[in-house]
DNA sequence: GCTCCGACTGTGACCGGTCACAGTTCTATC
DNA sequence: GATAGAACTGTGACCGGTCACAGTCGGAGC
């Protein structure tokens, strides 16, 4: 009677028997069905309909020694990252990319140092196949602790101090830096100021880099700040600028969360952008279009960027040397300058 | 000489050859140590370290049944998700819950049909132990798919078509609206218009609900308009409503990012908030307090949902019947009304 | 001195797949 | 008609853990 409604989950043995046939060919139709005959092929397919079979996939896993999943590894400092709508940019990239594929994305996050034990922890107990490393300090020491536990990685940006270690996608930071503020510079501007990030992160020091290379004579060091890409210390970092300087006509901020933050700060002491100072972002982040006034940025190809880590992965997981893949950014002006 | 640097991952066989005891002891030193004597314990820890052993996770969830990971499933069409940073704080929260367990965070994205069958497909393959589902539309068949399977799931907000069927963890959705709506009336505003979420979503239909209720006599259909929470779709509502009236005082948004469009819709044309016209969000999303003027709006408690959703499912997982929970909601009183 | 019991330990079966290998057919070729 | 080989199928070992069960050992109690 009631036998059928409380079975246990059915397992390819069942199927086989079902089917007439034996595990062994369930397999094979399973993986591709490469030298099963025709009758064979639809009678397991018909008993896997009819048992509602669905493979283990722990039971698969411990067999082939693949996981055919991957971990999405955060470890700035978590306020920031979740904050950013940039990082589910990225996220969602990823994991659509991985669904594809039949894979799937399981979230890490190593904020404290006892996370980051737990992650290696888990990283290693083989519970994925390789590491999508998301913006990482150059202190971070997750990133040797991987690279000496050979776990496949792929890092987000140019990983400063393991350069040519490990496989990166990353965009032209100080190329697009560059072209920022050449743009700022042929609006007109010439007492640009800078809010640049952390100096221990790529967009941090080569954005910084890109800006003072294309000011060239005008570049002014005390009109550089730093904040964490954060929209409160961009607004903190625009205002010590004004504090210090009052002749500023423009301001390239390195994330569109710290332009944000100073368009902010810049209103609440009666400045308006463009018209007083213009003001630039970096990243092209969800909400820069919606920004008001919109924002005018650099936009960096988040799709392509989780696109391009996902597959660079996977050839690392298959045997394939690390490599390197730089991206093309864009200028998108909209009105703040 | 080179045996040891090539050498696969050590097992449980490893460490009790090691440690000089059988694989049974080094598995209860692994699970709890009961019934381990002092001896064994440290000669077991003592060859864990030399080793390097980590347990492999896959066997370990074969032979036990548990996977040790829930999956945060995503069913909203997906631009809208990933543009909300509320996600971001569930996501966020629900990983820190589960790291704290030892356990981890599988992200699925069910947007499409094809990833819908996946994801069911996925799921019942036992990768995971339980679903945190988040955000279902009613017409949503996933629901119905993973309570048929008898897959554990809470939801976060009250599905629409399945209360009393599963856990979930939601907000008095209700009398949230009507705490915001009295608060608008306490302002003195009585041509309030609602920019309301889909009909077919709890935020939506009881949003709307409890903003009528409290309305009472002054409630006026004409100014109630609708929107996908989307930034944008609250700036088109807001046009519809300006096209259509001229009167109101006060408009209240069922989302934060819906009532940022409005804002944005309203300047356009000229209209200051609050001087002119008030407008209140819903969520206290991140961006809300940076928001220029700062967002008056209904504080969810991010933190206090994932984490419930975690402890509800886990219960619903060690066999506990469903069960829902309601959180509080709180006013939060800023500068736009 | 024998029994009993608690503390501890080892063993074999099992979880649900995959894979290598050994058959078994059946057809084509000489 | 024998033989090779391609096409297909079944079997047993194995992946790396857990768990139930059967021992072993030492000391307390009678």
């Amino acid at each position: 009677m009631e036998e059928t409604t409380l079975r246990r989950k059915p397992t390819i043995r069942d199927v086989a028997a079902a089917a007439g046939v034996s595990r062994g060919t369930v397999s094979r139709v399973i993986n591709g069905g490469r030298w099963v005959s025709p009758a064979a092929q639809l009678a397991v397919e018909e008993a896997i309909r009819a048992t509602g079979y669905t493979a283990n996939h722990h039971a698969r896993s411990l067999a082939t020694g693949r996981a055919d999943s991957l971990a999405f590894l955060l470890t700035e400092p978590q306020h920031l990252l979740f904050a950013d709508p940039t990082f589910a940019l990225l996220l969602r990239g990823a994991a659509e990319a991985l669904a594809q594929r039949s894979m799937t994305l399981v979230l890490l996050v190593a904020g404290t140092p006892g996370e980051r034990a737990n992650v290696a922890h888990y990283v290693s107990a083989g519970h994925v196949d390789g590491v999508l490393l998301i913006s990482s300090h150059e202190s971070d020491p997750l990133l040797a602790d991987l690279l000496a536990g050979g776990i496949p990685t792929v890092c987000c940006g140019i990983p400063l101090g393991h350069q040519g270690e490990v496989s990166t996608v990353s965009v032209d930071e100080i190329e697009s830096a560059r072209t920022m503020t050449r743009y700022l510079l042929g609006q007109g501007h010439r007492r640009i100021a800078m809010i640049a990030g952390p100096n221990d992160t790529p967009g941090g020091r080569f954005r910084r880099v890109g800006f003072q290379e294309e000011m060239g004579e005008h570049f002014d060091p005390a009109l550089v700040e730093e904040g964490d890409y954060g929209q409160e210390s961009g607004a903190a970092a625009m205002t010590r600028l004004l504090e210090r300087t009052s002749d500023i006509d423009a301001v390239f901020a390195a994330s569109d969360l710290m332009a944000a933050g100073a368009i902010g700060a810049l209103r609440k002491v009666g400045l308006r952008v463009p018209e007083d100072i213009a003001v630039a972002g970096f990243d092209d982040s969800g909400f820069a279009a919606n920004q008001e006034p919109p924002l005018t940025t650099i936009r960096q190809p988040w799709d392509r960027i989780s696109d391009e880590m996902v597959s660079l992965l996977l050839d690392v997981i298959a045997g394939a040397p690390h490599r390197s893949v730089t991206l093309p950014t864009s200028l998108v002006v909209r009105e703040t300058a």
